[in-house]
DNA sequence: GACTGAAGGCGCGATCGCCAGACCTTTGAG
DNA sequence: CTCAAAGGTCTGGCGATCGCGCCTTCAGTC
């Protein structure tokens, strides 16, 4: 997160560790007095919210993108194994972007596994049968997991919340479903992982907010890669359903401070155990 | 968002509006079977997580994060009026572009009034000493603004959740010490904007995430300019403070289910505002 | 058995954003 | 007066992306 050494930070107030408020009023007095202020080299403050301000631009290209997104599609389960992808004449359209750019990242998908390419008529490219459903962590994600971590938290208790102030009684039953379905895979870890982002990405449908969506699945792929580190005993995932049930409960009787608690408590879970297994913090 | 009208949609699953799972186990049966079965092209599913998958890959460039970047943390008052930016080489190097890049940023933010330069030694980049605090809102914030609400409600509300779990006596006395302040700003729309924003920014940075912090003054930005455009009398004022403290007493007691619904209800009260004025949802 | 249309598999040249410097100009501090 | 620190300017080059045309494969269809 290159923690900038650099002792020159000069923005950011005229000193105290509180925000600086009082000087905020536009047309503030003295018009000319700041012009030529000492306003020395401050001293090194503590972590702040200017470090997000100059974080490094991230500036992630077309390509890159679109290999992540569809990627992550297809380990989180989103594209099932065997589901046919629109032609690329249509998906670059979709996607925005030059077909030889989606076709460098189609390649990259085939050669990874994930997807495979059928010429001629009725051909497409398709989800592999069996793709590889995890990827090594980035060293990066590993570094900071705990941030990751705090990230799905946000996201998912927030969409709890939204969730609750907004559940549909269908979808809930269908969310129910799932969650009996879970209940019958304890033995098959694969599949459970599956059926358990279903049921995230469902919850996360239910707030009917697109952008929502996508954020979550962007957290949950992310997660994937850390999950995929740790054991899964059939007693922890069973305990997890557990979670699932009453936060599931919660959400349908509009109870938006429970729905909080439980998907909070249900989060931390995981978290506990990756910690367990992550050394560093 | 590109609704897609194109009916040619395959990807997805076989059928049901249940997500698959029955048929997600690798190694399923029936290897070669499916390789050419027929797959008919499905009929249009109910809005799904696949949008969000073949959503448009928006790809900025450097150029514009940067001046993104920037302005939302002038607009924000996270660089006050006045405050000195690095210098151009270091910044540079800190934001991770080139100078010219930068540069383009800075001349755009100069045009627009955020910034000024002052060359010669003991000159820099400075920000406005008033600068235009708000921009008309893009016309696509404006026709997605929900969606932009509901994210700023998810991210704030598992902000106060978090924040509650690791709640700092210390920094919530100083948070306390700016509700004291805002209450006597009731007045003084800007100002008190501005400390109310930091109020929200300092809950953030109390979760000890860069992350969140970054992803709140995100859609704080957004918000900003949507609020803009409604009124705010004293007394809407007044009220949202007293939210303010009951939502820092359950943070310092460390109540997450509490912070959840306060938060939630104090976003609300904004958001219930600003659909008395921004007609369609 | 030939034909056709829908799909993936190339290969170009043009463009644009961005980078990496070197160099100039201004101006306060010592 | 000198100098160092800052912004202002220019140039060349590179890589990602675009847009487009053409080829190859191959299930249907006639």
């Amino acid at each position: 997160m290159t923690p900038g050494p650099s002792p020159g930070h000069t923005a950011g107030g005229d000193g105290a560790a509180r925000p600086v408020v009082s000087e905020l009023t536009p047309s503030s007095p003295e018009p000319a007095a700041r012009r030529r202020a000492p306003r020395p080299t401050l001293p090194p403050e503590p972590a702040s919210s200017l470090d997000a301000v100059f974080a490094p631009v991230r500036s992630q290209t077309a390509f890159e993108e679109t290999v992540e997104r569809l990627g992550t599609a297809i380990k989180l389960g989103l594209l099932p194994p065997g589901a046919r992808l629109p032609a690329e004449r249509e998906l670059c359209s979709m996607l925005g972007i030059a077909r030889s750019t989606l076709r460098q990242a189609l390649i990259a998908l085939g050669q990874s596994g994930h997807l495979h390419a059928l010429r001629g008529r009725g051909g497409g490219t398709f989800v592999a049968d069996s793709p590889p459903l995890t990827s090594p962590p980035s060293p990066d994600v590993l570094a900071h997991w705990r941030e990751v971590c705090d990230e799905r938290m946000v996201i998912e208790v927030g969409i709890a919340v939204l969730a609750a102030e907004r559940a549909q009684p269908e979808l809930l039953d269908a969310l129910d479903r799932l969650v009996v379905e879970i209940d019958g895979l304890l033995d098959d870890y694969p599949s459970q992982r599956q059926a358990d982002i279903h049921l995230h990405v469902g919850l996360a449908e239910a707030t009917g907010s697109a952008r929502l969506v996508t954020a979550l699945t962007e957290t949950q792929g992310l997660m994937s890669d850390l999950i995929a580190l740790i054991p899964h005993p059939p007693e922890v995932l069973a305990s997890s359903n557990v979670q699932h049930r009453r936060l599931l409960a919660a959400v349908r009787r509009h109870d938006e401070a429970a729905a909080a608690r439980e998907m909070a408590a249900h989060l931390r879970g995981t978290e506990h155990i990756l910690a367990g297994f992550l050394p560093r913090t």
